[in-house]
DNA sequence: AAAACTTCTTTAATAATTTAATAAGTTTCT
DNA sequence: AGAAACTTATTAAATTATTAAAGAAGTTTT
């Protein structure tokens, strides 16, 4: 088979990956080629028995279309979200399918040589256990905190290997499957643009409400990165005079005003210092257990911990105000493990819009809430493996 | 002449344009046509005098191409460049010459119903008396501040027609040329793109210093635009507690702390509060004239303009500092009337990064001065047209 | 219920691209 | 200095893809 039938191949297949059911007519559009190209290519995925029809789809005013999906059962995917504490590692299909339940390890980022090992060690074992053959496996994608270097395959921040040599190629390397690396942030952006809320726009920004406050963006259809792959660093920009010194180095971030790790710190100032609450009973030294406490006592309606939300959410709304006023877009949307607590952001965001944006600017940006849920970051890892995969050599030809 | 020649003459037109002089293996990978179709589409060209042959270019190490330019005196374009009190018309050909001097007339935006009319005969004016026959025009190119919807042909800031009515339109339908307009910042921007310090560059944002604080953002190697083509709007992020009103509505504006506007009106306090400085022969009520001799005595080292210009620099590295954070750039371009003030920029904004700026992101951002000039606009407006050119039908066939 | 209209699929004609061969010029090595 | 090795440009032939036209299947309108 030729190069450019291989890379043919694998676009249609990216582009079911995505699109879940397609027609012919579909795919064409989405890959530019001409229809007899495209039909040949796809009677060759059938017979070999990665792609089925999936019958006739609803007629749209002519001919009913024949529509193709992935084959069940022959591709999957090694999926991984890290944060600075906690890696979960996960087998996916090509129908976005967790296969089994998500694996969850206690790994510490920061002045730990040993990270990148055990995490191989642990990718190896969970392939292993699984029980599925590895050729079935297309490759790993991975979500990481930090300042990443997507086309080098290098963390500037964190899993660094001596004389910074590559990540991904020290992982295929030792598990043969080809790996992709991005952001955590990017990640979740690249998540809500596939599979989520910002499915089909062009200019969308993500925020991800967690430890910190990440920024993942889409701007003119596709994930942004910049020059270096550092762009979204959201958490960090001096917006406030307030003093408080962020561990950055730098004054006034926004990450001093606004993060679940500040909300968690003022709950328990607040609860120390005897404020009325259902959350008297905070866990101390669990930042999961304790943010999750407090957003069931926000749905619960407990006045304290609303308070803490809506604060944090006039401040979020400060930054959200610029960068309404730069980049001008159709959607901003909250993710991350903060966006569970739900509609309680819309109204302290508004209002802080409504204060220090231009009116005719925010008018047509709308505010949205996440539904991917905790696991957005793992998706967007999958997200990001499928993007690449074109580039990837089909395995048996 | 089939509809798809037409288009590949049209793009290699505006290649040529924008890269002066290329040979045809150059040609076929900017328009991505093999060589055959490339060469023989050449030839079409030059029989039909658009385009010559400028003679082999020196040799990289084998044969020596044969370069093609665009053919002198055949084409020619009008670009405008307007603010709220000034428009400027200019006459140009295909070599970024203004052949003509440029026209410059007094025409108020605000509260000016007339204007769009004004603007139309003026125009129309110009082509009249250039003696050049108005099939050689291949169209007009307008650069205007406010809100402007490119695609649509809209600003609704200023220039308005009944029904929001498109500009663009009305004015192709009294000249009978095609028309381009957009953001004068975002032309400035494309100017530095395609002639300036920003040629090649991919993600690089020009500062337009003017009697605002404008943004030209070049992201991914194109202009962007945003949602609704709003984008850019720097000059009133809210960013200073300094409880200044501005005229937008809102108070701490960047606009508030830096701006010539500002800078004219502080010197003018200045000198009536006693400071010693050369600039005690302010011209009061022309803000062009106060501009220049501010930015004179800057150039002669006067104490107090420097003085001006280093908090205002300060200022606006605040602003870039929130720009690198965001978006990573690799070159921030100080572009604008205030531009010619030169390297007194570099030390302030500089200094200002030092103290708001994460050192691992801008170490990797360079600052720079525009070279182009204050007739920048003009060239955008000329390069506007020319990135649409592509579109338009060719005059004979 | 037939005609008109859409949309999808197939086939044949047309157009573009790749590949291979050739020509023209540079550099490197002896 | 001169030949061999290497680059790059051009031409021609073979391959591949696209376009246009015709046919098939279904929906909507008259």
């Amino acid at each position: 088979m030729t190069e450019k039938k291989k890379l043919f191949k694998n676009r249609i297949l990216k582009e079911l990956y995505f699109g879940d059911t397609l027609s012919c007519a579909d795919l064409c559009f989405k890959i530019d080629k001409s229809f007899p190209v495209t039909q040949k290519i796809l009677e060759e995925l059938v017979t070999e028995n990665l792609v089925t029809d999936t019958g006739y789809a609803a007629s749209t005013g002519g001919r009913r279309p024949l529509t193709y999906s992935l084959q069940k059962n022959v591709m999957y995917l090694v999926s991984v979200a890290m944060d600075q504490f906690v890696t979960k590692i996960a087998i996916m299909d090509m129908q976005n399918n967790f296969i089994f339940p998500i694996e969850k390890i206690v790994l510490p980022l920061t002045n730990n040589p040993e990270a990148v090992q055990v995490l191989i060690d642990k990718i190896a074992n969970v392939i292993e256990l699984s029980g599925i053959p590895k050729e079935k496996f297309i490759g790993i994608g991975i979500g990481m905190p930090g300042f990443v270097d997507v086309e080098k395959g290098i963390n500037y921040s964190f899993l660094n290997l001596p004389d910074n040599k590559s990540i991904t190629k020290h992982i295929t390397a030792q598990i043969g499957l080809p790996v992709s690396i991005d952001n955590d942030s990017s990640l979740i952006a690249l998540a809500e643009l596939r599979f989520g809320a910002a499915k089909g726009d062009r200019n969308t920004m993500v925020i991800n409400i967690g430890w910190g406050i990440g920024l993942g963006l889409i701007l003119n259809g596709k994930l942004y990165r910049g020059h270096e792959g550092f762009a979204g660093e959201f958490s960090h920009i001096p917006i406030f005079l307030n003093g408080k010194l962020c561990w950055c180095g730098k004054a006034g971030c926004l990450e001093t005003e606004t993060s679940l790790l500040l909300i968690i710190e003022k709950a328990r100032e607040g609860i120390n210092a005897g404020r009325l609450s259902k959350l008297s009973s905070l866990p101390l030294h669990d930042p999961e257990l304790a943010c999750d406490a407090i957003i069931k006592a926000v749905k619960e309606g407990d006045q304290f911990a609303i308070e803490l939300f809506s604060k944090a959410g006039y401040n979020i709304g400060k930054g959200v105000a610029i960068l309404i006023h730069l980049l001008n877009p159709n959607k901003i949307i909250l993710s991350g493990r903060g966006a569970s607590a739900g509609q309680i952001w819309q109204a302290p965001i508004q209002q802080s819009l409504n204060e220090h944006c231009i009116h005719r600017l925010f008018q047509s940006t709308s505010i949205e809430i996440s539904k991917l849920g905790i696991d957005a970051e793992l998706i967007g890892a999958a997200a990001l493996l499928m993007e690449n995969y074109e580039q990837f050599k089909v395995s048996k030809n």
